[in-house]
DNA sequence: CCTTGTGTTCTCCG
DNA sequence: CCGGAGAACACAAG
């Protein structure tokens, strides 16, 4: 599950490797991957480059000449990988991580005039690309709320967006029209950090609480994207590379198991429609 | 049936 | 009865 920290690996790792460099073919594998018309779509693409990626949320934006920008989301199984014109060589790459691409996940193929090329892997096919233009992304953003890492996102923030508010807490740091970038993973584990259950109301959450979870939501997604992302079955690197903050997990994916805190179980419930991760006895 | 991110629709409440 | 909030649902595919 690409959230914040993993599609940001993925925009930085692209960002030293892609910029500036002419794209000369596109291969869509599965046209329903981009939506929109594909015609266009390859029209815009072919013959241009890619200037600058920004990232909002989950989604990234590649932006393109002319006012034009290709957005990309990734969904639950997307992937972004890039290979050189050397890793392309079968056995021509150290390590033996990167797997022979394009594989049967393979969606749309970008190449470049160096000869490198970027594949969208996308298993379930949830992930799109589509391009809109400076008046349909400035709609986009509108949607989103600030960013953890952004100065604006502090306690007075967060107290002034949980006052009154009758939801449950967990799904309120799921709402990206409040808070951007935050998924499944890192809303169970900023919860934990700050010692709250997640089914509390939020309009709930003491001053002293409030402040500990603004600080903890800056923290876990700043130590994730120090650590590359969470792999939990799917997200890799524009490399190819497994994320390392897994090992870090202190809640998510340990239903059942101990508690490294408490030594007590990990519960799972669903809320909010979503599998959720806590202990009962250090979230109060 | 499950998984999650997101957009839409429905309902509730003040 | 309006509008916002929040819950519920739909949908993607394996």
């Amino acid at each position: 599950m690409p959230e914040l920290p993993e599609v940001e690996t993925i925009r930085r790792d692209l960002s030293a490797r892609i910029l500036g460099t002419k794209i000369t073919k596109l291969e869509l594998l599965s046209p329903q991957s981009v939506l929109g018309n594909k015609k266009e779509f390859s029209t815009q693409i072919l013959g241009s480059s890619f200037r600058e990626i920004d990232r909002i949320g989950k989604l990234l934006i590649f932006v393109l000449q002319k006012g034009k920008y290709l957005l990309i989301h990734l969904k639950m199984t997307g992937q972004l990988i890039y290979q050189t014109k050397q890793e392309l060589i079968p056995g021509g790459h150290e390590g033996g991580e990167v797997k022979e691409l394009p594989n049967k996940m393979t969606r749309v193929v970008f190449s470049f005039s160096d000869d490198g090329k970027l594949y969208f892997n996308d298993q379930r096919r949830f992930g799109y690309l589509k391009i809109v233009d400076a008046k349909e992304l400035a709609k986009i953003k509108e949607k989103f709320g600030p960013e953890p890492l952004q100065a604006e996102f502090n306690a007075s923030f967060l107290k002034k967006l949980l006052r009154g508010r009758r939801g449950n807490i967990k799904a309120l740091l799921l709402n990206q029209l409040h808070i951007a970038g935050l998924g499944n993973i890192y809303a169970d584990e900023a919860l934990f950090r700050a010692g709250i259950r997640p089914m509390r109301l939020a309009g709930s959450l003491s001053e002293v609480e409030t402040k500990k979870l603004a600080q903890e939501i800056k923290g876990v997604i700043k130590s994730a994207i120090s650590h590359r992302g969470t792999t939990f079955s799917d997200y890799r690197d524009a490399t190819g590379k497994r994320g390392g903050f897994g090992v870090k997990l202190q809640v998510y994916g340990r239903s059942k198991e101990k508690c490294y805190r408490c030594g007590r179980a990990i519960t799972k419930v669903k809320l909010a429609g979503r599998g959720t991760h806590f202990c009962p006895y250090c979230q109060k």
